[in-house]
DNA sequence: AACGATACGGACCGACGGTCCGCTTTGCAA
DNA sequence: TTGCAAAGCGGACCGTCGGTCCGTATCGTT
């Protein structure tokens, strides 16, 4: 309805700016030396083109993050277990937390940049609100526990971009450690009684 | 050694500052727009002054929470079970973790803008690392837990600022809601199986 | 009283996010 | 091919904010 088929040169723009944002987040240190000057100089735009295609700075890193979460998400949506819909919920629950504990790692900077945006938290994006409808649903499967809403909310805290980059950089905790490390303790969320049934 | 005494002009400034500045606090509605010239007028105070005493906005923020804290950090460190020392791991670090919750309750703005002062991660600050060593400690005496550093971190990532926030906030949770779903949450790391010696 | 040390305060600066508007490009249609 | 309106471009420009600087006022000591 609303859809208007964007000019050829807008769409290259848009593409040029995306690619130059990215490659400037990948190698800064931390993300607000990255201003919407650099990335325009860096796409070879003005900065009046990278605004009225992203709106604000915020839309910018929304449009990169989603871009590259997309993926993920798809894998989750309708990919094979246990990621995929179909496996048992404590299965993909540990499934889920891990992909995004990888994906943090491998967009430290990105991710950093979408959850240091000053002014508005991340719990206003959309796409926190999917993680955490997905886990809340598959934590209410899980028998004992009472409250999957919050436990959702906890978990995902676990794998905040800053906790990560913390651990990941000055702390220098290898990869496999903090898997391992987030795999134990949601473990023990999703149920440290053993036994079972 | 160091130490030089505050001339007198220099003290009521400094305390008329942090009056100003944690008014300004609870009453904004988002923390960055409490700007540091707001804070130097309602002082009565010039900007200079202001940076003096403080060096950044980070410090005077970091001098408020701080000063906040203080009764919190003395009921852990010598007051008495189950926050301060002497009870056992577990009802500690429920106790810990409840005072922390209550604490963000009660002072929201202020937390949020320690917490999201772009730049540098709530990590770097000092008060984090006496809250996760302390936890740390408790949980290593926890049997069963592989790794308490990673679940200290993990568990103060629950009661974060802006989750808190958002929480009390825009969905509206009670108090006591939340104390409960955090103790529940707590509850199940520290070891899900309820029975047991 | 007088004088050095200390602190004051607001004009000033540089940086950044975001806007505006005259000019260029695009793509449709005659 | 040419003409033309709409869509898009880009960089000068603006307001705001954190932070600095330095001439002036205050303190407290002798």
């Amino acid at each position: 309805m609303t859809e208007r088929k964007p000019r050829k040169d807008a769409a290259r723009n848009r593409a040029a700016v995306l690619a130059a944002a990215d490659a400037l987040f990948v190698r800064c240190e931390r993300p607000d030396d990255v201003t919407m000057a650099d990335v325009a100089a860096a796409a070879g735009v003005g900065k009046g083109t990278l605004f009225r295609a992203f709106g604000d700075r915020t839309g910018l890193i929304k449009a990169l993050y989603e871009a590259r979460l997309e993926p993920i998400e798809e894998a989750v949506t309708a990919g094979p277990p246990p990621l995929g819909p179909g496996a048992p919920p404590p299965q993909r629950v540990l499934a889920v937390l891990d992909a995004l504990l990888c994906f943090k790692l491998d967009n430290r900077r990105l991710a950093l940049a979408l959850e240091s945006t000053g002014g508005d938290s991340p719990y206003g994006a959309a796409h926190y609100g999917r993680w955490h409808t997905l886990l809340r649903t598959m934590l209410e499967q899980v028998p004992g526990l009472a409250d999957g809403d919050f436990a959702a909310h906890a978990l995902l805290a676990a794998v905040r971009a800053d906790l990560v980059e913390h651990l990941a950089g000055p702390q220098d905790v290898p990869r496999e450690r903090m898997r391992a490390q987030l795999a134990d303790f949601t473990g023990r969320v999703l149920g440290a009684a053993p036994a079972g049934t």
